[in-house]
DNA sequence: GATTTCAGAAGAATGTAATTCTGTTTAAGT
DNA sequence: ACTTAAACAGAATTACATTCTTCTGAAATC
């Protein structure tokens, strides 16, 4: 189902998802009928999975980007740990780790200080959470959430 | 810039970006007209930075998730070596990181073997490069890009 | 090789939506 | 109160989305 023309119907919308169908049909040389219907399709398989909107974190005090490794006490309860902390607000992504066996979490804040607050109010706090290391980002070079499709 | 009415708007474009206008002018009670000028706005004042589909990287071999920390070598030049990485297809965020002055790489790729590949055939051969710790992600319990607009 | 079947595409029709423009209202600063 | 600029509503025009029907071509079946 993700043949050639699927493909460039999908650059397009990685390009700009906010376009109208018409312009998409007229860029593939297929009926926007047509693309309707793969766009549909793509949809219900799982293929896409939803629009977003881009915001500027700068324009909403949410600047400083900051990864943290938990290390998780022996005796904790996983799966439970993990939910506790991907409920927490501006933490943005929850990994299960190997190595370590711990969790990486990348959070975004205002600045370092409510990043200090956040880690002792919300993190420090939770009983499986056995210590933390706290990478700090001087500065982002990349940031993407788009896969590379060939 | 960022009233009330805008932050509504943008938390519908949050949740399903590829919406009618229509639909949002409806949603937040103001004319259709009115909503489309606020949008241009925010896009032309950066607070909106544009639109992305989310698709499955699962369809497209790019499940497994991991996150590389580079140390550079002592006289490395950090800027030269941080586009040089952000180059690099299916690293998907760079970040320059403080404490050890190295990179913290994510990166999307097929399986933990073309993960290997990358980092011998990619990133180790880089002069710059002096050492590499890359984390492996077992599983992830969250994953978003969505900032918090309060 | 003929025939059947079916997914995908086109095209037309209809109902909505996007966009532009104008006039009015609102709010802020003087 | 007066000025100025920004924001909004409403109408009109253009374009788009969506549905439905028909058609085509490629594979499967006989």
């Amino acid at each position: 189902m993700i043949d050639k023309k699927n493909m460039k119907i999908l650059k397009i919308l990685q390009e700009k998802a906010r376009i109208p169908n018409a312009e998409v049909s007229r860029q593939v040389g297929l009926a926007p009928s047509a693309v309707l219907e793969r766009i549909r399709k793509m949809e219900n398989q799982g293929i896409i999975d939803g629009y977003e909107v881009r915001l500027n974190p700068e324009r909403f005090s949410r600047k400083q980007v900051a990864f943290i490794e938990i290390m998780p006490q022996p005796d904790a309860h996983i799966p439970d740990l993990g939910e506790k902390l991907a409920a927490i607000a501006d933490i943005l992504e929850v990994h299960y780790t190997a190595g370590n066996d711990g969790f990486l979490l990348k959070v975004r804040t205002t600045d370092t200080e409510t990043l200090g607050e956040m880690l002792q109010k919300k993190i420090t706090t939770i009983d499986e959470v056995l210590s933390t290391r706290t990478i700090t980002v001087l500065s982002t070079i990349k940031e993407t959430s788009r896969i590379t499709i060939d």
